[in-house]
RNA sequence: AGGCGCGUAGCUCAGUUGGGAGAGCGCUGGCCCGACACGCCAGAGGUCGGCGGUUCGAGUCCGCCCGCGCCUACCA
């Protein structure tokens, strides 16, 4: 066998991570809705290189993707970006100010060319990464929320909402951000606790009978304060309701949002919101700069006074104070106060105060206007919450007809054909004892051929094939036999035993199952395409209507659990979400205002209907193309190469992506020419059939056309587009289903939507998972997800966030560059507990390298030993060995370990499992007993008797080799999801692996034929025997190479017996030179025990008497007090009564065990002590 | 203020219906034994945050307290 060299993780990963790629394995072109799998990434910013939090995200969903995919289903994970608004805009404004330039100077339109030269580098460089760790999404399908289609869904869900009311315009008080100069949503405001001043400020009654005392922590608002609010009930001030007072300061006119001015007189209102505790009990009103003075000022009909700009800067209605920063007023306004003796006194005061969570500046509260998606309208909220809550139910009716064929004498034969190659693997044949055989289409059962005159056999094989139809994975047929089957690998023909069975090809493989009361999963017999070839001899067909009422449950399940009341929470307070940004690159609200009448246009491209019309538009919409242009121009962009997709044009992607129904369009800047020119014409009217709506317009000077938008209200041209973009967070709601294509009816969202899992960090479930249940529900009438797996969050090994600032982040770029992305992966999922955050530090990346470096060990182990002509020894070898069935026994139940692991979503569990089974049973034990095969040396001579011998010893060593590439290649199989580059890379080299890749082979499943629970228990023993005789040498001091000769002396028959069969491991794993049996303690022996074992080892020369007692002395007090807690537990009448019987027992048994054990240790001690 | 989570070996964490306290790293001692020193073998180390309750029995369930973290909130 090849050799193999040392591990160098870099080497097979860019291997491999090309391979998957090029080849495509993880693409499928066209899912089958019952057998599929279907992820959506959730979308990284372009703005960042990937960070921790990414790659965990991405090793969880590839773990679970990769698993799936073996367990046989069609697996789709859709990659992809998004644009982030406001993050990308900062950053290119940075380089710009390096430049010392700013976005203003540029034009909106430069600026944007400007970030669109920048994104795809920070994209391509993010794809590299994700490409790195191994992540098995399908990159055909990748998407970004910038790109054509998804642009074009973007507008459509935007007019869809605002038709149904659910998208308003408002002036509204909104988090301002004066640094980014745009309006924030609620979450994107960080609130922390500062410290700041109260100060108490006396506003005079008007008839100067007084003053009431306010008190703020923003003096500098009150310039614009309209009122002052009092709590109706509060008896200090219940007399002065309806009274004026004068705002100090303030001798200027002042000038609201509707445009009165006003005066420095405000009443004193009456409100119940205000707490009579708190301050003074009197709050100055602002409603222009406060979200609670907002209400107030609602509820009142108070006049609307802004004192600040875009900026933050005071403004005219400031008077004297105007064109200040607002801190610098503060200051002068305090002072001012004071001066005139209306400062009562000021307080340190701890506050929360918002900043935004980009630039950290203090949020201005400020009226303006905006829009708004009235999140908190029943139609989109209360279905929100009951799809998580209770979940909702769907009932769908259907008929359905159903072949009864009845048959005698039927055989059945199955050729399985290679998913990717096509080509035969193995046949299956059933000829003898088939009771029936069912088949299925399009998730219905379609037809039955059951034995002439016994319909019960039929009745009874429906009822079997629906409960079949119950499971996840979509089944194609099922056959019930009694009797044997055939299988045909390679021409060669084995049996499985005949039996009691029903055959199913379920996903993508055949399985066979015990036909008993219910249906027990024995094993996989094949995977691959299964074709039917029935042959009867006569057949009798009727075909039978079927009434079938189906019911799925449409909930979203939140795992941890915990997250469904954090969700659930948020969701019942809901506060309608503001969507309008001030900012440049994003979505630009498709909203037209007219400038004559005043109406509010929302264009689509729905408001066209040829596809020329709608490819235009759409590109102006998304600002590819300006308002005039040239045929030419048209032709040049639809033709260059789409940004997702460089290897497709723009047209080729909207017609991928968007345009399903126009496939044949081809444009050409001639054809453009004649139809914008037929377009135009006056006498086209006169042609019938051809528009005349005039939707273009040549202007002779520039020798440009334009396509002319007209006011649906009073036809004016005079239109100007909202300048405003959409939060982005709007379209990444639309993910789950804009990426496969919606608002087409594509045959990608028929298949895929719903999907089936989500993973997540917690901190965005309010931003992005909560808004995509939301407009998932509203737009496809579904849940957009089955599961939200919520993952932790990654911190570094002190507990705190990493962070560039702080700069304790660890890249993973860098991790995979040291170790590997195989050990990053590892790490990772082996960290993740479920509802704990990791606490990172580099030395764990270099601890599981190290079993990274373990596993290509132990192959190359196997495969140094493996002779070129093993396949061809195989029939010849020995029947298996108590430690191959032992091995085997482990292997299955690991296998099923981490199968319910990842069924239950814990990646940790499901990584220790096979970590421990690799590293401590196979590698520590396993490789260690078969090497006495495997290197039992070959006797020389050519009598008879050393032939026999000789071919004796080869096929031991041949079975000792099988159970090798037999165990390991499956724990392979079992390790791919988490380690996919190593485990791939190896598997290639085991001669015994067929296929394309791993990841497309079946997940080991525990058979119940390799479990032997007998071999396993002596081989147990075996273990505890050999671990006592290590420990007694190294308390002795003795070299480990050095062979020594020991004693045993036992009455257990069991222990016995397993010494006996195994002497020859003992020997070898305990460096013993022989091992017998002897009555008495031999002289010079000292001795120690293993349960009712006790062994006598021979020793020369100085023993350390000291130190050997004290270990012994050490065992005896842990003896002691287990058995203090035994007796005492057994010593009280009442753990007698009430605890059940065989927990007694066993309190019992360790007592015995416990007292053997003490007894033989202070017989050894006093050994010692003479 | 409210809600959630956490407190187990020096460190990071497991501990699945309550029934003899575990892993990895680190540490100590001994070993290059024909896969692997990224290794092998052996070992030390814990009043499971505190108090109280339920129970024959609590790391595990309940209550209170202490400490840490996070999220939410309209105390101006």
């Amino acid at each position: 066998m090849e050799e193999l060299r040392e591990y160098n993780p870099k080497e097979i990963e860019e291997k491999w991570s090309k391979f998957w790629i090029e080849k495509a394995i993880y693409h499928v072109e066209k899912p089958d809705k019952r057998k599929k799998f279907s992820v959506v990434i959730p979308p990284p910013n372009v703005t960042g290189s990937l960070h921790m939090g990414h790659a965990l995200n991405s090793t969880l969903q590839d773990i679970v993707c990769r698993w799936q995919r073996m367990k046989g289903r069609q697996v789709v994970w859709v990659p992809g970006f998004d644009h982030a608004g406001i993050a990308t805009q900062y950053v290119v404004e940075k380089q710009l100010a390096q430049e010392g330039k700013s976005r203003l100077e540029l034009g909106r339109e430069e600026f944007i060319r400007r970030v669109w030269e920048w994104v795809p580098k920070s994209r391509n460089a993010i794809r590299t990464q994700l490409e790195k760790l191994g992540v098995s999404v399908d990159w055909k399908r990748e998407r970004f929320t910038l790109d054509e289609g998804f642009s074009r869904a973007v507008r459509k869900a935007f007019r869809e909402l605002y038709e149904k009311g659910l998208i308003y315009r408002s002036e509204y008080i909104v988090n301002w951000c004066p640094k980014d100069l745009t309006a924030l949503s609620d979450l994107e405001v960080e609130h922390e606790e500062e410290k700041g001043k109260l100060w108490y400020i006396k506003y005079p009654l008007e008839d100067g009978s007084g003053y009431i005392t306010v008190a703020t922590t923003r003096p500098e608002t009150m310039l614009g304060d309209t009122a002052v609010a009092v709590h109706p009930e509060d008896e200090r001030y219940k007399h002065l309701i309806g009274k004026r007072l004068r705002l100090p300061l303030v001798n200027w006119k002042r000038r609201t949002l509707s445009g009165e001015e006003i005066d420095e007189f405000i009443p004193v209102v009456a409100d119940e919101r205000v707490k009579p505790e708190f301050g003074t009990g009197a709050v100055k009103v602002t409603p222009a700069h406060d979200p609670n003075d907002f209400e107030i000022g609602k509820t009142h009909n108070l006049p609307f006074v802004r004192v600040m700009d875009e900026q933050a800067k005071m403004n005219e209605n400031a008077g004297e104070f105007a064109g200040l920063d607002r801190y610098e007023a503060r200051k002068r306004i305090v002072e001012k106060l004071r001066e005139q003796g209306l400062l009562e006194k000021e307080e340190e005061h701890l506050h929360a105060v918002g900043r935004c969570y980009r630039c950290k500046t203090v949020i201005e509260p400020m009226v303006s206007e905006q829009w708004f998606v009235k999140v908190s309208d029943p139609a989109i909220k209360d279905t929100s919450i009951k799809v998580v809550e209770e979940g909702e139910e769907e009932v769908e009716e259907r008929e359905v007809f159903i072949q009864y064929a009845e048959v005698e004498g039927l055989t059945i034969t199955i050729p399985v054909s290679d998913e990717t190659s096509g080509e035969t693997k193995a046949v299956i044949v059933l000829d003898k004892g088939i009771e029936f055989l069912t088949g299925i289409r399009e998730g219905e059962l379609a037809y039955v051929y059951y034995p002439e005159g016994k319909p019960e056999v039929a009745q009874r094989a429906k009822e079997l094939t629906y409960e079949f139809m119950q499971k996840s994975s979509g089944l194609e047929f099922l056959i019930g036999l009694e009797g044997e089957i055939t299988v045909i690998r390679q021409g060669i023909e084995s049996k499985i035993e005949a039996g009691r069975y029903l055959l199913a090809f379920e996903g993508n493989r055949l399985n066979l199952y015990r036909w008993e009361e219910t249906p027990q999963f024995l094993q996989v017999i094949e995977s691959g395409h299964a074709r039917l070839e029935p042959v009867q001899k006569s057949i009798k067909v009727k075909v039978e209507r079927e009434k079938r009422r189906e019911v799925r449950k449409k909930q979203v399940k939140f795992i941890p659990e915990q997250w469904k009341k954090f969700y659930l929470d948020w969701m019942y307070n809901l506060r309608d979400w503001c969507i309008s940004r001030q900012i440049w690159w994003g979505h630009r609200i498709p909203v037209w205002d007219c400038q004559d009448c005043g109406h509010a246009n929302v264009f689509t491209d729905d408001d066209f209907d040829r596809v020329y019309d709608k490819l235009i538009f759409n590109l102006i919409a998304d600002g590819k193309l300006k308002n005039e242009f040239t045929p030419e121009e048209v032709e040049e962009i639809l033709k260059s190469p789409n940004f997702v997709h460089p290897e497709m044009s723009v047209l080729d992607f909207y017609k991928k992506f968007a345009f399903h129904k126009y496939h044949s369009t081809d444009v050409d800047a001639h054809s453009l020419r004649l139809f914008f020119t037929q377009e135009a014409n006056p006498m086209a009217m006169l042609t019938p059939g051809v528009s005349t709506r005039g939707l273009y317009r040549y202007d002779s000077k520039s020798k440009k056309w334009r396509m002319v938008l007209r006011c649906k209200k009073c036809g004016s041209e005079n239109l100007k587009q909202e300048e405003d973009v959409l939060d982005t967070w709007f379209s990444s709601a639309l993910w789950p289903f804009g990426v496969f294509g919606w608002p087409e009816e594509s045959e990608d969202l028929k298949n895929l939507y719903p999907t089936n899992l989500l993973v997540t960090g917690f901190d965005i479930i309010f931003f992005w998972v909560a808004r995509m249940i939301m407009m998932g529900t509203y737009f496809m009438k579904d849940i957009p997800f089955e599961d939200v797996y919520v993952h932790a969050l990654v911190r570094d090994k002190k507990g705190q966030k990493m962070s560039k600032t702080k700069g304790n982040v660890i890249d993973p770029l860098e991790i995979i560059d040291k170790y590997g992305a195989d050990a990053l992966r590892f790490t990772l999922a082996i960290l993740t507990v479920q509802g704990r955050d990791i606490k990172l530090s580099e030395k764990r990346f270099e601890g599981y390298k190290h079993f990274a470096n373990k596993i290509w060990n132990a192959t190359r182990f196997v495969l140094m030993n493996t002779p070129e002509d093993f396949a061809t020894m195989l029939p010849y070898m020995a029947p298996l060995r108590p430690e191959d069935k032992w091995i085997m026994t482990l292997l299955n139940e690991t296998a099923e370990k981490v199968d319910k692991a990842l069924q239950n979503y814990d990646v940790s569990r499901g990584a220790q499992a096979i970590y421990d089974f690799f590293w401590s049973d196979f590698c520590d034990w396993f490789i260690e007993f078969s090497k006495e095969r495997i290197y039992k040396p070959i006797p020389e001579g050519d009598d008879e008797e050393t032939q026999k011998e000789k071919a004796k010893i080869l096929s031991e060593k041949t079975t000792a080799l099988y159970t090798l590439h037999y165990v390991l290649e499956k724990a392979l199989r079992i390790l791919h999801p988490f380690m996919p580059y190593i485990t791939e890379e190896l598997w290639h080299r085991l001669p015994a692996s067929k296929g394309e890749s791993i990841s497309l082979k079946d997940f080991p499943q525990k058979k119940q034929e390799e479990l032997f629970p007998e071999e396993t228990r002596r081989v147990e023993r075996l273990r505890e025997i050999i671990s006592t005789i290590r420990s007694l040498r190294s308390d002795l001091q003795i070299e480990p190479s050095k062979r020594l000769k020991a004693f045993y002396r036992t009455e257990g028959e069991f222990s016995k017996s397993v010494i006996e069969e195994f002497k020859n491991h003992i020997l070898n794993l305990a460096k013993l030179e022989s091992f017998e049996e002897a009555p008495e303690r031999p002289e010079n022996t000292v001795a120690t025990f293993s349960k009712d074992v006790e062994v006598f080892l021979s020793v020369e020369g100085h023993v350390d008497i000291e130190k050997l007692s004290q270990s012994y002395e050490k065992k005896k007090e842990k003896l002691l007090a287990e058995l203090e807690r035994v007796n005492k537990k057994l010593s009280n009448e009442n753990f007698l009564k009430k605890a059940p019987p065989e927990v007694v027992e066993k309190e019992r048994r360790i007592k015995e065990e416990l007292e053997e054990d003490l007894q033989k240790v202070e017989r050894i001690l006093k050994v010692l002590e003479k």
